[in-house]
DNA sequence: CTGTTGGTAGACCGCTCAGTATACTTTTGT
DNA sequence: ACAAAAGTATACTGAGCGGTCTACCAACAG
């Protein structure tokens, strides 16, 4: 992997999360990585292309931090316990692993590519199965009910962390799932 | 109100909620509606003004679908019951005042306007709060931890039908909220 | 009958976009 | 040592953007 290469997806990814992909111009990721606009296209066919690495970046890191929250949990409850506690830790800056909070990156990018069909959305689609096969590792046996429930009550906690800037959700998650437990 | 102004507020929503606020121009708008532009800078100062009047509009499209689908209901369980079958009715383009299923436009708009103190975002946000407020009202008594399960569920439900093309939501939330009752 | 109001049609402005082209320099593998 | 590969800097293209402007038209009220 060129250095050049990954200079583009790391200034990309951080100005595409902060702002939108439909707002940030080639440009501008030329200007702030430092690096000419031949080379990125040496890299790259084309912007979709760009983008569909930053997404690839995003969901490893996000898979890795996830891995690494859940890591030495010896029961459902507990797995369920640090999930939320670190949806919250992402929510308020403190994962620092995983940038200035924006919502999630895959749900604001589905929002901006309409057409459902293409890469960009497919590759969004596939991060969230990624990240419940994740959370089903963790979890004591194959409980497709506790799995559901689990992720419903993740998604509308981001959602309501980013929209809403309501981040008491996921404390009222974890007593949420403890009364169905 | 003026015909022209609505013709421009109904075509400028069907367009950006079908593909995205910065997806459209103002031009495809005109084209669209067959109003012209002098006419609609003489309605609205900027686009953004014409973007707040397209959220204004399906807020109050939403708000009043949605009090009509919970209407005549007799406990907290019959709330939630129509609201998730009318949220399933959405999602599979059953809710025709609604329009064709993507995701919800508040949340894809937040997405795409990365300031939280602009208009347009806290615009979003201040609608959340009233679906909110209309789903309270509907409660039998104030009961916030019921508010804030269903509300969270609601968004969990949204977002996973939009991004994961997951319709079984609804049906999940209502068994969820019938454990905890 | 005429002046105001609100509309149409479309040229135009300055700017930004994604992407290409040119000419030169640096790095690197053998 | 030197050719090939990779990077820099920058000008450019064609298209689209939001927004302004001019000129003309139709309806209607005094």
């Amino acid at each position: 992997m060129s250095k050049k290469r990954q200079q583009l997806i790391d200034t990309a990814l951080q100005l595409f999360y902060q702002r939108g992909i439909n707002s940030v111009g080639i440009n501008e990721i030329l200007a702030v990585s430092g690096v000419a606009k031949k080379t990125l296209y040496n890299h790259f066919t084309s912007k979709e292309e760009l983008v569909l690495a930053t997404l690839k970046q995003r969901n490893d890191n996000f898979i890795t931090w996830l891995d690494m929250s859940l890591k030495e949990t010896n029961s459902d409850i507990e797995v369920v316990n640090k999930l939320f506690n670190g949806l919250f830790a992402w929510f308020s800056n403190s994962a620092i692993e995983l940038g200035n909070f924006r919502g999630c990156f895959f749900i604001n990018t589905s929002a901006e590519f309409s057409d459902p069909t293409s890469n960009i959305s497919q590759y969004c689609r596939d991060h969230k199965l990624q990240v419940r096969q994740l959370i089903a590792q963790y979890l004591s046996q194959s409980n497709t009910e506790l799995l559901d429930t689990i992720c419903v009550l993740k998604e509308g906690a981001i959602s309501m962390a980013y929209v809403n800037h309501d981040l008491s959700m996921p404390a009222k998650c974890i007593k949420i799932v403890e009364k169905l437990l």
